[in-house]
DNA sequence: GTCTATAGCTTGATAGAC
DNA sequence: GTCTATCAAGCTATAGAC
């Protein structure tokens, strides 16, 4: 057998930046052929189930990268301190707001095939985001509820300035949100 | 020659939906065949230049609609109820915030073809939207940097909301996006 | 202004060699 | 685990009749 010509890291940071960029219909099997250097044959061999199958693996594997961008959350220490962490995180994962956000991307497209299963997917991703800011709203003193509105408000503000920045090309309201989530999080 | 089977501005209605819903990858000819009742050919002599024409065509019937949207702006009266009734034009327009935005779905999607030009239409009616938005938040008192910025964050609140909607189903940020709004631009 | 019919290409997916 | 070769189906687009 011929070695791997691509790390499974690798692969999987090509797909995703590539269903991110084109969301599902937008990503042809000839794009992510040359974006990842597997003819057709070799992706359906990591991915017997094919194209629905490569973007569930997408969204699992941004599961994981999310979790360690919003790690700090999770951690000891100053909460002000522990949200400019995580507000660093993401701009550093979607490079100060000029990437557009995977849940974004994939939900835009039919309801048909098996285009459901990543929806549910891509639901329980979003839920995890808002409880994730949730939970350190409420440690920052807030009610359950409170917290859980202000959460929103602050998934509700990221993902409205990608949507600004992607559509416009300025990263202006971006960065004013990475500045601002402390005090969206926390109430002040 | 036979009549017309349908009318214009149910035409643009159809066309729109399909491509608010789909995104421009995923609205195909013949999902368009379908919803509008014309069969191929018959889309090519309404719109010579095929597919981009009529995503064309449905920005350019967007941006009118969307003036009618947010006449409220430009009427007199108080500036906070001409602001609320804008935000029940938008609840009526985005079914409370079940439907996506034109924006969000087309600017998803390759750059190849004349998807440039098609992006660049999107980010001038984005502009327009701040622009309307920053205009009543003057009137309310703001200098025009303040202006300027409660409109961007309005802007990015309803996106936001309509992405977090459209993926988790849950409208709930939307009709606090609705209820917010005033304030919002008004700054109290 | 609508239609049928068709062209030519790309799509997602599979078979089988090495 | 990768490849070449191939498939049927779908795609955008066009020609020409009525």
């Amino acid at each position: 057998m011929p070695p791997e010509k691509i790390s499974e890291r690798e692969l999987m940071l090509a797909l995703t930046a590539l269903f991110r960029d084109q969301g599902f219909e937008g990503a042809t099997l000839s794009m992510i052929s040359k974006a990842t250097g597997l003819k057709r044959a070799s992706l359906y061999h990591r991915f017997p189930g094919g194209k629905q199958d490569i973007a569930l693996a997408v969204v699992d594997f941004t599961e994981l990268e999310f979790k360690e961008v919003l790690a700090p959350l999770w951690e000891s220490g100053d909460v002000k301190t522990r949200i400019r962490r995580v507000a660093r995180n993401l701009g550093d994962y979607y490079d100060d707001g000029m990437k557009s956000c995977l849940v974004d991307s994939l939900s835009v497209g039919k309801e048909a095939d098996g285009r459901d299963i990543i929806a549910e997917r891509i639901a329980e991703i979003m839920e995890a985001f808002i409880s994730s800011f949730a939970a350190i709203a409420r440690e920052s003193g807030a009610t359950a509820k409170q917290a859980r509105l202000r959460a929103e408000d602050a998934v509700v503000r990221f993902e409205g300035s990608l949507v600004v920045a992607r559509s416009t090309g300025k990263i202006d309201s971006f960065k004013r949100w990475q500045k601002d989530l402390p005090r969206i999080l926390t109430g002040e």
